[in-house]
DNA sequence: CCCAAAAATGTAATCAATTACATTTTAATT
DNA sequence: AATTAAAATGTAATTGATTACATTTTTGGG
């Protein structure tokens, strides 16, 4: 492998100006650049990455943490952030942390030893040893911790699980059950808020009956469902936090004889390439999961350069997808 | 940044000796291993891995070609991928190709700059520019190419289609249709293969009416089937090439007002996990998406250190999965 | 054509680890 | 205690690009 050395050579220029010509061409005269240009050519130079990460300290590379990439939602959001980075020249670490802190602090330590240059995070956790641990360029997306100066990407879930439930209440639904995420995520705390909300809005008794924990897994879905459907009074509608429970939820109820939405109402969320096609198909709400992973990358790609003021709280649209798999309430008028 | 110079000199030892405990401890003796360990402790020193990459021409990164993060038969086997390269001290660079030649290409020079150590490919596709470009560690996982010596871990897809076309025939179907993926896919030439050869076998005339041509995406299952179904002699079993075409064809089934399997057997490939929640659950093939993942980073792994002579051709297991969506044909006795 | 300022180019230190080779220490044997 | 082999440790070169600073060349105005 030609070195920048055996090009400055051939050239008969300085190492430096070889170096110049690549990383700032218009230091250099046309004149030489030419020449440089040819000498490379001819000894089909590549610079040496390692050498110029090892030097420069870095590495122009990502550390991406998510929960689970095999989650059809998160798996969009991470084609985003490979799209963008390539874009912007970065290369992108994977990071399957299936939700393990020490798993996180290890991806997240990379950054400590230039391995990586900033660490996108999907989960609500900080992985860093000590909560305050700045230095590490850092953007948390989609699941965002509350009280940090991280800059967070997000869509207002309290608002889409209200928009949600004000809906199923529409139709006039009353005893409306919820199957959330692991309870210490932001984003199910976030949603059970706007849960709640919509049903005092509308002066329904809340229940702690009606909340089943989940870990977004279609068997969960499944398995809170039995649940709820074993109750002296089942709901007549479900709200689960994302579409695999939701998948998981209908596919329950169906086995136990009950129609979706003739006798319980299901509605999802995420809107995954597969809601539209379920059957029912699913009412759910649509995340611009794309453009969290680009725009996540392009945020965490300003702090690395310190270009622009950082925007700290960036919320995203979601819309609600009324489909099939929701209805009028059997007793409602 | 505590650097090695500085741990040698609070243990009173040289640069050697600090190197020399953390890489091969036991050629260090115990007392001097406690001092330097001691000291490495007190100035919390972690050895700088831009300079180790750089000093050794390894970066422990392995480069992921994949077609398309978002496929959940993917993410499955980069999962598996993953969890053995964080096993086996490796991390992993994630390269969504979107089947773009030129940027497997780029991904594959990453080798040649020693940005990573080898590559894992999961397209037929071979990522250099000459075909023969050996030197680089690589492996080709689930679509492999033919006639190269690049070692490959796959299932026999031509038994895996003969076996499911089987079956359809077994429930007495004759006019089977088939969706595949790109055609210069080896996956969808081996499975086509296996299709002809069941036909064959049971006496069927091939008609090449009954091949559509789909790109793994639901929507090209759905329109797959609306020009089978508009044919003269509309097929009553369609074998899709994934799960997801599959899925497209019975909602496509059914909206044309026919029952799955009813009127027309369907059956995928792949065995996603949404795949037993269909309504109805999905015929399939399962394919063990972690293990090849496992395996392909193993077998680099061994290629990339020169362990044991590497096995060129391994074959997995695939299991037929036999559920809803495929029935008796209607006239068969 | 001279001079100053600007542009272009060159020199050589630097980054932090690894490791070949040299040297010293230890252990074992007589 | 002497000898020798083995083990432990140290010295210093090496990796290849970047870049601060020094030097040279070019440019343009008078």
């Amino acid at each position: 492998m030609a070195t920048i050395r055996d090009v400055s050579k051939i050239a008969g220029v300085s190492v430096a100006t070889v170096s110049r010509t690549l990383s700032k061409p218009d230091k250099v005269s046309a004149k030489t650049r030419k020449i440089v240009e040819d000498a490379i050519q001819k000894t089909n130079y590549k610079p040496d990455i390692l050498a110029r990460n090892f030097r420069t300290r870095k590495s122009s590379t990502v550390v991406v943490l998510v929960p689970d990439i095999a989650n059809p939602f998160f798996s969009r959001v991470i084609r985003g952030i490979e799209q963008t980075a390539q874009r912007l020249g970065y290369a992108v670490l994977l990071g399957d942390t299936q939700g393990d802190r020490s798993r996180e602090i290890t991806y997240a330590n990379m950054v400590k030893t230039s391995q990586a240059d900033g660490i996108i995070q999907l989960d609500s956790h900080i992985p860093f040893e000590n909560r305050n641990d700045r230095g590490a360029p850092i953007v948390n997306v989609c699941d965002c911790v509350r009280g940090t100066d991280i800059p967070t990407i997000e869509i207002d879930n309290t608002a889409a699980a209200e928009k949600m439930t004000d809906y199923l209440i529409s139709l006039g639904h009353q005893n409306i059950a919820i199957i959330t995420g692991p309870p210490d995520s932001t984003i199910t705390q976030d949603r059970l808020k706007g849960y709640k909300r919509a049903l005092e809005n509308a002066s329904i008794n809340f229940s702690s009956g009606n909340v089943k924990v989940g870990d977004y897994s279609i068997h969960s879905g499944t398995a809170a469902t039995l649940e709820l459907m074993k109750s002296p009074t089942p709901p007549s509608a479900i709200f689960c936090m994302n579409d695999e429970m939701a998948i998981g939820a209908i596919k329950q109820t169906k086995d136990i004889g009950l129609a979706v939405p003739g006798d319980v109402s299901i509605a999802g969320f995420d809107d995954i390439s597969f809601a539209k096609y379920f059957d029912p198909s699913l009412t759910t709400i649509s995340q611009p999961a794309e453009e969290f992973g680009s725009k996540a990358m392009a945020t965490l790609f300003n702090i690395i350069n310190e270009n622009e003021p950082v925007r700290k709280n960036i919320f995203l649209d979601f819309e609600l997808i009324i489909r099939d798999s929701t209805g009028a309430h059997k007793n409602a008028r």
